[in-house]
DNA sequence: TTGACAAACTGAACGGCGTTCTGTTAATTA
DNA sequence: TAATTAACAGAACGCCGTTCAGTTTGTCAA
């Protein structure tokens, strides 16, 4: 009974095949520039094909997104394990938040930049996903500032709302380097004395009194 | 030789209300939703007209940006006029500019969370009227924290670089509250209060030395 | 009043999109 | 070998932004 394995193995290979063709479309040319026949085209497979293994459009990209996102996931473990100073910590984990943005803004628009409907029915499989995958990270987030005030090294009164603060904080900073980075008309300063600076303000505002 | 003043009246006339139509359209469904037969339809003109009065879709909706971004630096110049606590002042400002985006929440994604361009010979006529709005607004912002640290109540370096990092910041709180603010599968504090916080750390984060 | 002219406007089309339906092909099973 | 099933593709549907050739409409000089 090895047949079934092998066509499920094939269908996987497929699905796979699908998934890089438009993953890498998708890095070079943004979400909206992707058509679903450019995919097709590029593995040599009618457009059809692509609709056997992916609800729609959202579904597989919202899969990329996903796939990616658990990358950061794995990198903050990463960062969670080397035990260390918990301030320091805490600046790593937010740079590498920044950063992963930067290296992936594609992905990184699609999940964080782009209308959702919550509304009624829509339950989003994947996005649903991708969220489990935002609120572990998210956690990772709130466990860092817990430490930090633990440590006496920062304090603040709630730690949801707080965490929800400085998420949204990285967020916008992530999101402008990500989009207007490239703008002629505005004087920017370096991104790089953006982050920091950015990173700066954050931990004097939740510092204890000084 | 009044007709001519009436045929540019009743022009003038038209493009108002392809730009009314647009903007209704535009804030009940949002950019990617609206199609310019849409709009054709609901005024009773064929969709080729508008493309007498209008470049694209992009500079129709760019136009409203326009006009929305106009409102929101007439109330920061307001806000500008009135004498008070330079410190009060800047926080007004802050709070005008988040309740203003998420008043306007089609028009800020659109001008803020939209992937424009800038490479090589795409000028974007209107992205540049949009852009002088959108200095204007940072220059507010950057006498405002001016002020702040000439009456001693904050600190900072570099006035540049802090004013764009605090820009990030709010945008970022604006933004996700616009996009996020519906997900029922995240636990977000009410608005308000994540608002509040965020100013909150802000102005705690560029206070002088306690 | 008439005829030329210009401006305003439209119908129809182009090429592209996401998606679905129907049919064909090829492999597996009985 | 015949029946069954899964994988796949061609063609189409109904949208989209945009363009263009042509018609209507109003104005002005002769």
């Amino acid at each position: 009974m090895g047949v079934a394995e092998r066509r499920a193995r094939e269908k996987e290979e497929l699905r796979q095949k699908i998934l890089d063709a438009a993953g890498q479309l998708f890095v070079e040319e943004g979400f909206a520039n992707v058509s679903v026949r450019k995919i097709a085209d590029r593995i040599e497979y009618s457009p059809a094909t692509i609709y056997l293994y992916f609800k729609d459009k959202t579904e597989l990209f919202s899969s990329l997104c996903w796939e990616t996102f658990s990358g950061l996931k794995a990198e903050l473990d990463r960062l969670e394990g080397e035990a260390g100073d918990p301030l320091a910590g805490l600046r790593r984990g937010l740079r590498a938040y920044i950063d992963f943005g930067i290296a992936h803004p594609n992905h990184y628009l699609l999940t964080f930049c782009t209308p959702v409907d919550h509304s009624a029915g829509k339950v989003m499989d994947n996005f649903q996903e991708i969220n489990r995958v935002g609120l572990e990270t998210f956690d990772h987030l709130q466990r860092a500032l817990d430490r930090c005030r633990q440590s006496g090294q920062l304090a603040f009164e709630d730690l949801n709302t707080t965490s929800q603060v400085v998420w949204t904080f990285i967020h916008g900073t992530t999101s402008l380097l990500i989009l207007n980075s490239g703008d002629p008309h505005f004087p920017w300063v370096p991104p790089e004395q953006l982050i920091e600076s950015s990173l700066d303000l954050i931990l004097r505002g939740l510092s204890p009194a000084r």
